[in-house]
Order: structure tokens, then sequence, then C-alpha cells
DNA sequence: GATGATATATATCAGCTCGATATAATTTGG
DNA sequence: CCAAATTATATCGAGCTGATATATATCATC
């Protein structure tokens, strides 16, 4: 599964540009799923080629034109499958973790800093689909429990930092002691 | 940061090939960087030209060829710097939560088997790095808190489904019904 | 009224990553 | 004794990321 299907997930609930799709991308999936222009419009143009999508050329006045996308029957149906298919993948790519598993090669304040700046970045994270959720619009019982997972699992992350951040520093000092910094 | 800098972390550690590197990555990194060959050898090969690792063949009885990569002192400092100065990213790539958001255009059948599948998946994580703590060598202070910080969040997400799961699953019924798979 | 920041809108590109595949010898297990 | 796994390096296409380019229009501030 990657953007393309994505993109005919987005589709699926109403016709929209690879801008407003971008925007959507950000708003409700932007803590699980990450993808620029670079991957939607190449995207749009192969699902097109492919008869998935259809594309209408909107001329707007005051704004520049505008290509909206219609997810089609084929494209419907092969969304579907996608779906049906894929296998749950998870994968995680942090590079917090790398810095923490280092942190023997580091200053603590470094360290300090580090661990304050992603809680800083989960709190924002969570602050975000917490107005995600309360936006009004009725959400699918599968947007919202996928809302939920998302805010369980950053809040045990902020929690387990908090409650060991100062066992970390501590402990770095009794082990091998810190290289200096540049 | 990128495969670079870690291929550098592991060599921090001693001596190592390619093919050991990789290993070092299933075992210590797997739950939160995953890097093949495809990424090991071409970081490599870059990290010889630029003169922060240095390449030794080591020719085996009874086994195929060996480059043996030993971490330069410019290597070393270039590390550091590195680690010093690099933001603390954390990225999730969850097609399992694209799954959930859009369990309302799945047979429930479906979105059970996607549930239990990443439960399982999950246990077999937690189980990868209980063994990784338990086996033996002292592990640093960072490390001892990465581990317990995967462990942590993979907890969560798997409490979080099971106590959900039920929830999901009569709510699909109640709201609105699903379409028919392929 | 001017200046700069933000929003709308599409598109490309270099560099990097991912998973699969190729090659080849040797050891392990049934 | 054969099949499978392990040791070991390497490449390739497809896809992704983040930055950049291009243009216009609006909005807030000075």
């Amino acid at each position: 599964m990657d953007t393309k299907t994505l993109c005919m997930g987005v589709l699926s609930q109403g016709d929209a540009s690879g801008y407003e799709i971008k925007k959507v991308f950000e708003q409700a999936f932007s803590y699980f799923f990450v993808a620029g222009y670079g991957s939607i419009y190449p995207a749009l143009a192969d699902l097109t080629e492919k008869g998935w999508v259809a594309c209408t050329n909107v001329e707007q006045e005051k704004r520049p034109m505008k290509k909206v996308y219609h997810l089609t029957e084929a494209g419907h149906r092969q969304l579907l499958q996608e779906l049906n298919k894929a296998y749950p993948h998870h994968r995680v790519r942090s590079e917090f973790m790398v810095l923490t598993c280092y942190a023997h090669l580091l200053p603590q304040g470094r360290v300090e800093q580090v661990l304050e700046q992603r809680c800083r970045d989960i709190e924002a994270t969570i602050a975000h689909i917490d107005s995600f959720i309360d936006e009004g619009e009725a959400l699918t019982p599968g947007v919202r429990f996928t809302a939920g997972f998302g805010k369980a699992v950053f809040e045990a992350a902020r929690d387990y930092i908090e409650s060991h951040k100062g066992m970390l520093l501590a402990d770095m000092d009794k082990g091998p002691s810190a290289k200096e910094s540049k």
C-alpha cells in the first residue's frame, strides 16, 4: 500500500485537487502517514493513466487553475481490493531513539534537550489529534478508533520519557562517562 | 541523520563487516530503524570515500571474503558532531492505521483479522526486545532507556487494541454499513 | 499604501530508502 | 545425502522525502 491507495481513499469521500488531498493528509493522517507533493502529484498522474481516477480542469476566478480528481468505478473496486489484501505494516523510524541509544557519547545537557524536544513534539501531536477529533463532523468508528490509538501510543511515549528521564540522566553520570561535544 | 550515521555508531563499538552491521541493526535497532543491504553497502562505500571509515579485506578460510570496516579518528569526530546536531525526529508510517481508518469499507471479518495480525506482530516485537535485554552483555543506560521506551509504547498499542477492538466491531454494525469485498 | 507573510495551486529533482534478486560457498539438520 | 540455512557482497527498479521553482492573491501590519 502506498500514496496511490491513500489518494484513492481520500477521493472515496469526495472529489479533490492534489493540493486539497495534501491538506487532508496533514489534518487527518499526519501522525501515521506522511506524503508530500513529490508523492501525491506523481501518484495522481499514475492513477489517471490507469483509469482509477478522472481529472477535470477547473478554471477559477482570482485563483490558479485547479485539477479536480474523481474516483472512478474501477478505482473504487481497486481501492477495496487493496484494503482487503494489504498487510497491516507499522514501521517506526526514530532518530530520537537512535540519539537515546547513543546517550553515552553525548553531554548530559544535549540528552536533556533531546528528551525535552521530543516531549514538546509529542504534546503538539496530541493537541493536533484532539483538535481533529473535536472538529465537529461525525467521524466514522474507524477514524475514532485510529485517533484514540494514536493518542494512547503518544501519551505512553510522553509518560515514559517523563518518568524515566531522571533515571537516564543519573545513570549517565555513574556509567561510562560522556564524551565532550564539538 | 541517515544509515551512514548509524553505521558509524555501530562501528564506534568495534570493527565489523557490512553483513555484521546488518545483524546488529536487526538485533538492536530493528524496532525503530530499518536498513537493508541496499542502504548499508552504499553507505559504507560513501563513508570510505570520505575517510570516515577504513576498509580491510580479510581472506577467510572456508568463508567468503570479508571487508572489515573500522571507524577512523575523523569518523569518530563526525559521528559526535552528527549526534550533537541531529533533530530528534520520530516518524511513523502505519498501513495498519490506514486500514483501521477505512474500516467502514471493509467486512468485519477482515477488520478483526487486521487487528489480530497487528497484535501478533506487536507481541513478537516485545519478545524480541525482551530477549535483547536479557542477552547478558551489560547494556548502556541509553540502550536500556530506549528498550524500555520501545516496550512501553508497543505495550500501550497492544492494550489499546485489545480494549477497544470490541467497540470498533460493534460500532461498525450500527454505523454506516460495511461494503462487500472481492 | 507599501511591504512581507501566508494561502492557493502545480510540478520537478537529487538523494535516499526498500525489497527483491543475483551469486557463491559452506555448514547444519533431518 | 540432500535441502535449507548461514555467511558474505552487491545491484536495481520503484518509491519516498524534502527542497526548490513558479505564479497569483489575500491578509495583516507598519
